[in-house]
DNA sequence: GTCAACATTTTTGAATTCAATTTAGACATT
DNA sequence: AATGTCTAAATTGAATTCAAAAATGTTGAC
């Protein structure tokens, strides 16, 4: 690891671990051991916690340490709402100043999705979301959303995107894109909304399920 | 400074100097110098080099240390008509559940404003948007606009609160607390969008301000 | 046998120290 | 004089070290 970027990197391994279901709510990250396994010193260690806190996956107590932290079910509703709300705005407006040119890129981007692989349907997916927001000429507040997107729902559900599951949301995406087309901007922003609000239910049900066996498991003690 | 929160109060302690206009944007933060006059060791103070780069206040480079990152004026007004929307759409939310108790509140944090000192006017009006939304019942996402509007507009304008800025906001909030009343979301929405908006013009001339005031001294040179 | 007070261990928080990278300045070359 | 290179200083990034706080275990009193 080169020099100059390992509290970002850290974070970055971090967050792969606990999305990856590898310790439990409110389990303890023990700075020497989390250290010595990542081949770090407890310096980037701790720089990195403090950014996992700020995306609200950890939590810090005074002289106790970081714990995991994963998002409350409801946190994640309540956000994905947000965001639903946030798009159908910006995707109304990006459908009004939208050029042939924009239309275009949209059209590829669902044409990429139809045939990519399962390794880079999140990150296609994600392409066209922003390819559809994009004429709304709002790059900060689509920073914003990428932001909270990479913090609620990335990762959760990534291995488990069934076949039906992209055959929905490729039809959702296709029903948007005619809506954008036409310039329907109240339909537009409806399907929108619930399309998101949808997309949010695998990192609801992937909570629940760790808290679901973290029950399980306690109650075997 | 009792020990195991220094990260946090040196990123407060910092935001402040930055938001008070003492750097220009892109000045680096040198970290012996800020550490020796804020009485802490690099350690802490890099922690909150990485806090205060997530509120996007700092940039770091790799190898090249800190340097102020003012937000830019289009940044602000991008972000403002984000949270203008999200807060539209949870008023008129709130307004639908809103009880007789909530509205009494709601009338209580109004007169409190019309009486506060200007010390305590941000923190007021604060209180008024939270008990406006506060009905909807989306306590993350109060939350998540709570960080907004920290990061953006808290500080910027605070000493330069104007008698007749006051009384322009007052009128709009009454405006807004009646539709809310009348229970007619198209224009309380409405009314509080345009509010928003124009509520972040402060913090966009005090940026511009700072900008013009930059490229002043250094033609000077 | 249980609970509380004390000592020990563990773990964290922060200062110090060391190494690597960048920046600047001097010198040589054209 | 301008440009490029090399060396030295400044500055950062990260490991180590030290001190304070919390957790744990032990002992003793009741």
């Amino acid at each position: 690891m080169q020099r100059g970027q390992s509290a970002r990197q850290t974070a970055d391994r971090i967050r792969d671990m606990i999305l990856d279901g590898r310790f439990e709510d409110g389990a303890p990250l023990r700075q020497s051991r989390l250290a010595e396994e990542l081949g770090v010193s407890r310096v980037p260690l701790r720089e990195a916690f403090q950014l996992l806190e700020t995306e609200g996956l950890v939590a810090l107590r005074s002289n106790r340490g970081a714990i995991v932290s994963l998002p409350s079910p409801s946190e994640i509703e309540q956000l994905a709402e947000m965001r639903a709300q946030i798009e159908g705005w910006l995707a109304q407006m990006a459908a009004r100043y939208a050029t042939e040119a924009d239309i275009a890129k949209l059209e590829a981007a669902q044409a990429a999705m139809e045939t990519c692989s399962d390794e880079d349907w999140s990150r296609h997916n994600i392409a066209f979301h922003e390819a559809l927001l994009a004429p709304a000429n709002r790059p900060h507040v689509i920073e914003h959303l990428r932001a909270l997107h990479q913090r609620l729902f990335q990762r959760f559900g990534k291995p488990i995107i069934s076949v039906r599951a992209r055959q929905r949301q490729l039809r959702e995406h296709a029903e948007i894109l005619d809506c954008f087309r036409r310039c329907d901007g109240e339909a537009l922003a409806a399907h929108l909304e619930t399309h998101i609000i949808m997309s949010a239910r695998p990192a609801i049900d992937h909570i629940l399920n760790s808290r679901r066996s973290q029950n399980a498991s306690r109650s075997e003690d």
